[in-house]
DNA sequence: AATCAATAAAGAAATTTTTCTTTAATAAAA
DNA sequence: TTTTATTAAAGAAAAATTTCTTTATTGATT
């Protein structure tokens, strides 16, 4: 009896998921001036079952009044708290290639509590350049940066046969979280966050649908 | 009794969600010049169960051999082209900002069947410029373009308070799949096929991760 | 003041997804 | 040739997630 993931996870996955929809939702509200939002707003707007906001929500410390709603402030300030997204934290890439730049010109991390401090890579042609501010180094120097800019997390966007490579040392340089755009799957000690985040994924996803389409006609 | 989603969906999308790695798996095996693979490797890879992975791969006209396994060379033509990533489908991005641009920057997307055929905005400064070889238009030519150029896909990266604005304006242009990647939801008729990507849901869950690990310290 | 209608919240039921169990096949070993 | 061990596949059970039902609350309406 192997358990493949300890999930001792009291919020799934899928709530945590919708979160910041309903985040963006509110904060939509906030700037029309909306001061309260039913739970089936919110509904019609996802396109999900009310009962699921409501569900949701009871996740944080959020409490609804009956016949008016939720107060829109404390939602869009409890869940940007509830999420992560109000503190910043320090992350590095290594793999500056085309997905890799691809996250370092996207300055909406910031927006939502990822600063990326510095980039790696073993291309010399990148090395020692800047994307949008953030440089480039060798990935030799990992190490004694990441001691330097109190670096939690590490990103991996290099091709997919060199991500375990990648992640060992990030392990060995005591990352804690690993966000993992590669399609392969990389080991680490049961104690490191793994997310793993394949675009292409999604992609398939719309693929599939696109293809049933033309299989019901 | 409202349906909010109609999944007339013979596949999970779960498993579709896997699949991916598995393609990415077996193309690193037959590299290597690996013939077959079974569950069990496959599993061990993923770390996931073994008979979720026959499962998966039973939605496919891939057969495994008792004793010996699955066929490489077979894992990954017939996965490619289930996937979809054997066609490829034309596309148009909306948004050249800082998210867009990094996707214009990502060649893989090439790699698994989707060509960015053009981009639009409406910043005067990004309008008539070249990212990676794809050339920004004024939205207004969307349409013209569209029809000359087959495209099938639009892909959202506006700010989600402008999601819904070019959402309608794609639907009217006869856009059949839109790839959203704003953390809006988007209202289409239900012949439009809708695939909602928000990266930082997947910094949501990393976080959240983070933070049980403190309160369990 | 009484009634009505909209809502959050809690719990139950249904559905979906994952994991476990059993069976049958077959390559390898004895 | 017989036995053993490994494996795919099918089905059952368990777990997770979503949807439905009920209850209680309360602002709005009559």
């Amino acid at each position: 009896m192997v358990q493949y993931s300890k999930k001792i996870q009291a919020v799934p996955e899928p709530t945590i998921r919708r979160m910041p929809s309903y985040l963006a939702f509110a904060e939509g509200l906030l700037r029309k001036g909306q001061q309260f939002v039913s739970s089936t707003q919110i509904a019609n707007y996802m396109n999900i079952d009310p009962t699921q906001v409501t569900k949701d929500l009871s996740y944080t410390t959020i409490v609804g009044k009956t016949r008016v709603g939720y107060e829109v402030k404390a939602i869009v300030d409890v869940l940007s708290e509830f999420l992560g997204f109000s503190v910043m934290d320090n992350a590095f890439l290594v793999g500056a290639g085309s997905l890799g730049s691809a996250l370092l010109h996207d300055s909406g991390l910031n927006h939502f509590g990822l600063k990326i401090e510095a980039a790696f890579d073993i291309n010399p042609a990148t090395i020692g350049r800047k994307i949008n501010d953030v440089e480039v180094f060798h990935i030799d120097q990992f190490r004694d940066l990441a001691q330097e800019l109190n670096v939690i997390m590490g990103i991996i966007t290099v091709p997919a046969e060199n991500a375990q490579t990648v992640a060992d040392l990030m392990v060995a340089w005591g990352i804690k979280a690993i966000w993992n755009f590669t399609p392969a799957r990389i080991k680490v000690p049961d104690d490191i966050i793994v997310q793993n985040t394949t675009l292409y994924s999604n992609l398939a996803i719309i693929f599939n649908k696109l293809h049933q389409d033309k299989r019901e006609e």
